[in-house]
DNA sequence: CACGGCTCTCGACAAAAGTCAAATTTGCTT
DNA sequence: AAGCAAATTTGACTTTTGTCGAGAGCCGTG
């Protein structure tokens, strides 16, 4: 495992074939070795990222619905993945469209917030493996010891692994159960080091939650179905990185925030570079609150949603006018 | 030609292939064309940048050489090409290394000035092509009309058109007979403009050229060999971007400089990301000038060219200490 | 030093992708 | 509206690539 002489016959085969345009077979003369082989490192320089093959997400910007969005709610850039048209699953697309758009979106040397939920995971898991070294993730939220696959520390470290880049992770549970503890734990040297660290981040990558039963947090077990829902009549509006946040946008005023250990919302504006994806139909009202709240600069989202999105602004503005 | 509802078809076809994975089988049912489009469409897809293969140079640089080099001549990244190795023709080694460095480099909004040359006519030519609409090419001399096939704008032009980005020409000779009106030239707001918009580049590419009958200069009958000959003997080291340089990398006192129209140096060393990329051998001494007055901070060369740059380095901090 | 477990490599076959000339459509001119 | 040229699409064919199980080399261990 120390030295892999491999690592370098996977690079030249990847440089020759990729680079020069040989043959696989040309290939196999000039390393002599099979041409089964050099399938095989090929595959391998694609699985580890020592090639990259991206694709120009382009076509899901050019939309003129997208930029109406962007110009209806002042984001960067907007993407819609096209839902009922030619796909299989219509569910991953907006995760591949997520990925790539979130690929395209990293640069060297960055360093990447990342929050937790299906969605977030969801990417993680379909993204292809690139070559960025000196790139660091970092956690943006506390963990939840769950029966779920996508545990906070999970996404974070699954992306950090895709990417061949450090992770970060947050050692400190998402929710405590006095406001008390939650507050010394977050003036803990190395809790408060991470916290302060999440502002520095070039590119945030999040999902929002919806506040129902259906909610991570209630599956989870951080809150019950009933707190839940008297929350969401206390005004709560979605979940952004573990804290429930109203309709505006800013974080709700409850004892449940007072006791999470997460990203300040101010921290989250500080990062230039915010991706919000959402997945689900149901999450418009959450959306909206977020975008209220300026916690979005980039969005990817279906193409349903953009039309109940644009239907709301012009809504709204027919109303103010 | 107006609208191309191609373009579209290319766009899909590539994203369900390369970014879902499907088949070319599967994607031509989806798309309801047959397999044999969408064979096309994917290569028309790679030829113009809508997706982008790019192998990691990581290879080049991990080399002991390189890291050498860095230190000895405070260059910010050094790439060696393997020349005695595995390749049928090693001259287009490195530039199919320079080409994939480039690329690498490069980054959207991006301002880039291109010199002239065979080499960087021949990084254009093998380089592949990309998607990066708002980056700006632009031309760091005068040109000369020549019977090459070379030219400062058909470089120019031509890494514009394979990044499909905007190129900007410079409209003016490389040399002229006088120094007045080269003088006055200069004082033209069109040429004036562009000579001061090169400052603001963010990477510049180009070669150092030698100072012999062979070069360029002498070829296009800018100069004669015997003036050649001379500005040797006067302490002439290399041509960079049309102008000769002494072996400080300063600009040459001579009339032939003062009749030139190009980038001053001050304005190439405001680049921040200068990548000279040498070929030939006999570029040594030229190479070391250039390096000696800082113009060059990424580097791409054969193995043998770095071996000999590391010999130098060695005897000379054994002579200095 | 022989033994399993391990990874790496190869040959042969199956699957997928590339190619080309003919057929078809498209857009433009007369 | 017919005719023509250019571009696009297709089916049939060839070449290239992916995959799998068998075998070879390697290492620590009993």
């Amino acid at each position: 495992m120390a030295i892999r002489p491999a690592e370098q016959l996977i690079h030249k085969a990847a440089w020759l074939y990729y680079a020069h345009g040989l043959r696989q077979d040309e290939v196999a003369s000039q390393l002599n070795i099979s041409r089964a082989s050099v399938a095989m490192y090929l595959r391998k320089a694609r699985e580890t990222g020592i090639v990259n093959i991206s694709t120009s997400t382009q076509l899901f910007t050019d939309d003129v619905m997208a930029r109406r969005l962007e110009d209806a709610f002042g984001l960067d850039a907007v993407w819609i993945a096209p839902e009922n048209a030619y796909l299989a699953d219509p569910s991953t697309d907006i995760a591949v469209l997520a990925a790539s758009v979130f690929l395209e979106l990293v640069k060297k040397g960055d360093r990447i917030g990342v929050a937790w939920g299906r969605t977030v995971y969801t990417i993680a898991d379909i993204m292809s493996f690139a070559d960025l070294q000196d790139v660091t993730v970092v956690q943006l939220c506390g963990n939840l010891g769950a029966p779920y696959s996508y545990r906070p520390d999970q996404c974070t470290m699954e992306i950090a692994r895709r990417l061949n880049a450090k992770g970060l992770n947050f050692y400190a549970p998402l929710v405590l159960s006095t406001e008390e503890l939650a507050k010394s734990l977050r003036a803990e040297p190395v809790i408060r080091d991470q916290l302060a660290g999440i502002a520095d981040c070039d590119l945030a990558l999040y999902s929002v939650g919806a506040v129902d039963a259906d909610s991570h947090l209630v599956k989870c077990g951080a809150l019950s179905p009933a707190e839940m829902e008297a929350l969401r009549s206390q005004g709560a509006a979605g979940v952004i990185a573990g804290q429930i946040i109203d309709a505006s946008g800013e974080v709700l005023d409850c004892s449940y925030n007072r006791r999470v250990i997460s990203a300040e919302l101010a921290s989250l504006r500080a990062i230039e570079k915010r991706l919000m994806v959402v997945q689900e139909h149901t999450k418009f009202e959450p959306l909206l609150s977020a975008i209220a709240g300026e916690l979005c600069t980039h969005l990817v989202i279906g193409a349903h949603m953009a039309e109940r999105l644009l239907e709301h602004a012009g809504a709204t503005t027919r109303k103010a006018s």
